[in-house]
DNA sequence: TTGACAACAGAACGAACGTTCTTTATATTG
DNA sequence: CAATATAAAGAACGTTCGTTCTGTTGTCAA
């Protein structure tokens, strides 16, 4: 459900915000607006944001960003924005390796880390790391693991499993028939739970912070 | 005009969603949707969203959410986000797993990804990392790196350096007094820059994301 | 100089929307 | 078991919305 129409990045003319010339300055008054309101208002107000008279008119302006791929539908009508409408031209970023996304192409977007980590809010939780059970698998004490919370996981996945009354982070396997709680560090011991395993959530992501 | 009647953090009752036990629901429900459609949908959607069959209740709802901080109106009526929206719970390792769904619940701490990560907007930008020079800092290839733009920084801090026009991501380190970028990987060499060396930012977080 | 087209303006209309008021069902409490 | 509050349903209504169709104005090429 959390997928678009994907705008498509690679295709034609998505430097020109439209066949219309005066549609780029459309569209820089709609991100304004949609900077300051987070939201694509009726077509009455966007007369007064794109200073036309013409409801019609708004409509074609808005028809044109949409094929353009700025803009999309809900199934219910709704305009509502794509990501390509977030996006900026990146400035001397033409260096070889590692192309740097500007954050600020997104400024008072709030969701630009949080849309890349959590797809489904209402099920996802943070935990911060204790401990270094998990160290060669890049994820360090102090860390913030992102976690999906449900019951079921699969061989391999990093899951965060309910042991003496206690949260723990670990590889999900499975030896002999039964499942094991895998630390990646070999300081740490295997964990063979006799019988049941509880797990509450599945790792999704990973973040860290570095003091200064 | 970008900000809002900034959501007080610090006051009253942000644990709870509203006075109405099952707000919390509705609002999970409504952040889920929110996720997908990048809209707060008509009062008539929203019946289907959270399950329920009356608009008037809908509103009593919404008003309920917007007196607790999570949403709030435009000038013109139109539901919006508030940042306290976007907000994750933050369960605590130490916490007494009982009831692991109670961590939901959990009081205390509440952050914004973005938030945390990202201080100066306008001087963060975000690099991909490519390679394995700095797995034994626990930074992989394909994670995000949160880089701030300057141009110093100080021993043992991880830069992003540019060495024969490409990004480079190093430990910081000196040697017979002169700067030198050191990989946290013994299968790659020390980088000695002849004379200057030119920074471009400073390593302040880190995202990672598990494929599913 | 005219004709074609693009860029808008304006009106008209039915459907959808948000609001308010009234009613009903379910808990809670004393 | 009555009283009362809470949670939700339902109807009624004036307003606003998006759509469509038609009209106007400017521009530029033939």
């Amino acid at each position: 459900m959390t997928d678009y129409d994907s705008p498509d990045y690679n295709q034609t003319n998505h430097n020109q915000p439209g066949q219309n010339p005066k549609d780029a300055e459309y569209l820089n008054k709609l991100q304004d607006y949609y900077v300051d309101w987070k939201s694509i208002p009726s077509y009455a107000k966007l007369c007064e944001v794109f200073g036309i008279a013409s409801k019609s008119w708004v409509k074609a302006i808005l028809t044109r960003l949409d094929e353009a791929g700025f803009i999309e539908r809900t199934p219910d009508g709704a305009w509502i924005p794509t990501r390509l409408f977030f996006a900026r031209p990146l400035a001397e970023s033409s260096v070889q390796a590692g192309m740097p996304i500007s954050v600020t192409a997104t400024q008072g977007e709030y969701f630009v880390i949080d849309e890349m980590l959590i797809e489904k809010p209402s099920r996802t939780t943070l935990i911060t790391v204790k401990g270094d059970s998990m160290m060669d698998a890049g994820i360090y004490d102090g860390d913030v693991a992102v976690v999906e919370k449900r019951h079921t996981a699969n061989i391999g996945e990093i899951v965060v499993a309910i042991v003496d009354d206690e949260f723990t982070l670990k590889t999900l396997d499975r030896e002999n028939g039964e499942f094991i709680l895998r630390p990646e560090n070999p300081a740490f011991p295997v964990i063979r739970p006799h019988g049941k395993l509880e797990i509450f959530g599945v790792l999704t992501g990973l973040i860290r912070k570095y003091r200064r």
